[in-house]
DNA sequence: GTAGTACTTAGATATATATCTAATTATACA
DNA sequence: TGTATAATTAGATATATATCTAAGTACTAC
């Protein structure tokens, strides 16, 4: 449901301590004991606000060493300030009436296409039961993560074999992005949502 | 504090109830019961979410016999918006140092130029002091609310007597706007600010 | 392997807040 | 003035969440 991300969004972003979070990492990217540090929290509530920013898509993660380095995720913080004027203005009626009807049609591809064990039966040849079975697939991935083309692959195999169709749905209709054998979520609003196509 | 006025903006849009608010509002005003019915809910949750609509100046108001109209307030969703990405991305370090060294220059002038009953001794000369005076008085003014300048000038009244040379001020500013004898203050993202005057 | 460092998880506590019912206030109108 | 309607306030309850300490996990380096 469209509406509660973007109330994750700003729930996220209603709590000081987060927002000063970010503050400092738009300064450039700084490593969990530094944050606690700068803003003179412990450590546990540090990871705890960085759940909570990775969750929303605000923050990327780093490891080096045992060193988890944060820095922003600019695109996602940008996307989601777009995405909630759009809520309230751009739509308006549409958004609440659409979301009875076309949930049906979301519920049927998910019953039919997919097996109790969570895997796909076939690739929907319907172009928007094909789009609602991707993005039910690819909603599965975290956001803001840099994923390999093996991660990739794995990861869809656990949905169908066909992994290369599968992975070259999901950059054709916007789902990911690839740059030189890294695969990385785009924001919820660049996907081609079946729920848009008329 | 400008971090606390962000944060408000996003507490008050995270929460589904008073998203779907905003989202019924962007269609056209509607009065409380109208809410509460579509909303599904009594109406002392609706006043309860709609005077945090309100504070957060999200909303306005009209009353019109016994029955109060909400709708939109479209200028300052946007400029909270903005804000918020301002101080994500724009600022950066200032923003911290900016609070204390600062604080204490307005400090000074609350202290100086205010008498203990609240009113201004004399309207500051110096352009910085000025400005702190000025949108220290102007944020004692509700936003989103329609003035007539009676009420305008009644409200400066308490502070000042000079109240026309203090409402040209507010006008000059920015603090307000002024369309055909109505007054509503703008957006603090519009007021001349005194602690980015250089 | 053992010790050290960074981070996460678990569990406790205090505060905030979303919602309701019941009582109160404000306004209109007969 | 009395009654009806709409809204607000008060008070209760349940849930959520921000923070801490203590315990556990992951990785490094010797």
């Amino acid at each position: 449901m469209q509406l509660d991300k973007i109330v994750n969004y700003h729930k996220a972003l209603a709590d000081p301590t987060r927002l000063r979070m970010l503050l400092l990492l738009s300064q450039g990217e700084l490593h969990g004991h530094a944050l606690a540090d700068k803003l003179n929290l412990s450590q546990p509530t540090v990871t705890h606000h960085a759940a909570k920013l990775r969750e929303a898509a605000l923050i990327k993660e780093r490891r080096d060493k045992n060193t988890v380095y944060f820095k922003l995720n600019p695109e996602f913080i940008r996307a989601n300030a777009e995405a909630s004027l759009q809520l309230i203005f751009a739509k308006g009626a549409e958004n609440m009436e659409n979301e009875s009807p076309e949930h049906s049609l979301k519920e049927s591809v998910l019953s039919n296409f997919f097996a109790k064990d969570g895997r796909l039966r076939q690739i929907p040849a319907q172009y928007k039961k094909k789009l609602i079975a991707l993005q039910y697939i690819v909603e599965k991935l975290e956001p803001g993560v840099v994923y390999s083309e093996k991660e990739i692959n794995d990861f869809i195999k656990r949905f169908h074999d066909d992994f290369a169709t599968i992975r070259r749905e999901f950059i054709m209709h916007q789902f990911m992005y690839r740059e030189n054998g890294q695969y990385e979520l785009n924001p919820p609003e660049m996907w081609t949502r079946w729920d848009y196509v008329k």
